[in-house]
DNA sequence: CGAAGAAATTAGCTGTAACTAATACCCGTG
DNA sequence: CACGGGTATTAGTTACAGCTAATTTCTTCG
């Protein structure tokens, strides 16, 4: 029953866009111009890639560019996603990269490594069910886990989480949270929250500090059970 | 004293060409032809390569097609020399994978590692210097000890010498090489050479074996120094 | 010397994936 | 209902790196 890896290798920026599109696309379909902003290219350049996406049932596309995976565009969205993570994984837990660092590195090789170099990698980690990030990491037949998480800017004052997951695309910020020890299972308590200008304050292992909105959107939370806010 | 390292990353392709004519250079020109071959592309589109390459002063174009790397064509050439070896090793001794198979991940892998990583798997792997089939590391700098081999087919009756360096492209020979005992290290004996048919017979760790000529051609050995031949 | 054959080059195309500029389409507001 | 702003598409280019077919240029040999 070894499942059907068919042959056929899409190219570098196939394998992106059906990437992305599982990453924005939750269930809706996504637009032509989200897709341009976060791959970094042309508006024009995101209408013909779908297309072709499209022309090989990747894709379905809804009308004025909406566009939606197809079953087979979801099974190659998240092996990539599943190669990213353990690529990133093993980036930090073998090579000892910094864990801010290592997205970039990781969103090349996901195109270049071969699945038995990929299978080596993932043994040699451990068969790792999350990656430094806290992202969960598809098993080879592309089940995926699903959390439920909020913001960790959504929390209510007194409230009590864990932190679960941080962005990766941005080192610059990746590195504040580091420092501020917002890391993957961090216990946090969210201390007063002004309305007024969106600033608040987060208690965080001991230590506090106070942070505006926009500034940890990227960090996201398990809130403790109501009620042992003890 | 940081070497300058350029920022300019070369295509894959040039890469490629830039590796090969270093490999195939020695010293003199290299044809068009001879690219062509071992490249896998056709003659048109050597040229056409030649043409770019000498454009951006990585390679000097001699009368009709004979092409000699510069000196900042050959230092490309090493840095891909290094790395793809640096890979090999890695491949081998971290990820487990077989010594013959490892040669083609890393053709495409050094075009995509960061110096970075590069920089981590060589120090994890403990800055080797042979990869697996018994090839020298080039250094940081480029330097590349030079050693005076010979084939193993040219051995004379009787005598000894050390095998060195296989030849890793192809993985089917080295299948061969591996289960007959020809591998870097290995102690062998020519015992006898039939110059009419080409055939000879080699004894390799205790057993021996017979084979054609050119079966063992890509086999390179050091001979024992004369007389020692206890 | 002259022609054959090998080697290299030229000419013209292809596919991939970008881009900009121009245009078309939709939707909400006046 | 018409118009303006935002969104998407079309049209036309570009760069890269390959290809085949045709041609040119060398070398060698009769
Ligand atoms: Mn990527
Ligand atoms: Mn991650
Ligand atoms: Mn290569
Ligand atoms: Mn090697």
């Amino acid at each position: 029953m070894v499942s059907a890896r068919a042959s056929r290798a899409l190219s570098r920026s196939r394998q992106d866009y059906l990437k992305v599109l599982h990453d924005l696309g939750g269930e809706g379909p996504v637009t032509v111009t989200s897709l341009a902003r976060r791959l970094g290219v042309s508006a024009p350049s995101v209408t013909n890639m779908l297309a072709r996406l499209a022309e090989e049932k990747l894709v379905r596309l809804h009308h004025r560019g909406a566009a939606q995976l197809t079953a087979a565009g979801t099974r190659e969205a998240i092996e990539m996603v599943r190669r990213h993570r353990i690529l990133e994984t093993f980036l930090v837990q073998v090579l000892g990269l910094d864990w801010a660092d290592v997205h970039a590195d990781a969103e090349v090789l996901e195109h270049h490594v071969s699945d038995r170099v990929l299978e080596a990698i993932d043994r040699l980690c451990g068969h790792p069910s999350e990656d430094p990030h806290g992202h969960l990491i598809p098993d080879r037949d592309g089940r995926l886990e699903r959390r439920a998480l909020v913001p960790l800017a959504s929390l209510r004052p007194g409230q009590r989480a864990v932190v679960r997951e941080i962005r990766d695309r941005e080192a610059r910020r990746m590195a504040r949270w580091k420092q501020a020890g917002l890391v993957p299972g961090a216990e946090v308590r969210m201390r007063d929250v002004r309305e007024s200008d969106g600033v608040f304050e987060i208690e965080v292992g001991g230590s506090a500090f106070v942070s505006a909105g926009e500034a940890v959107d990227g960090v996201l939370v398990q809130p403790a059970r109501e009620g042992n806010d003890s």
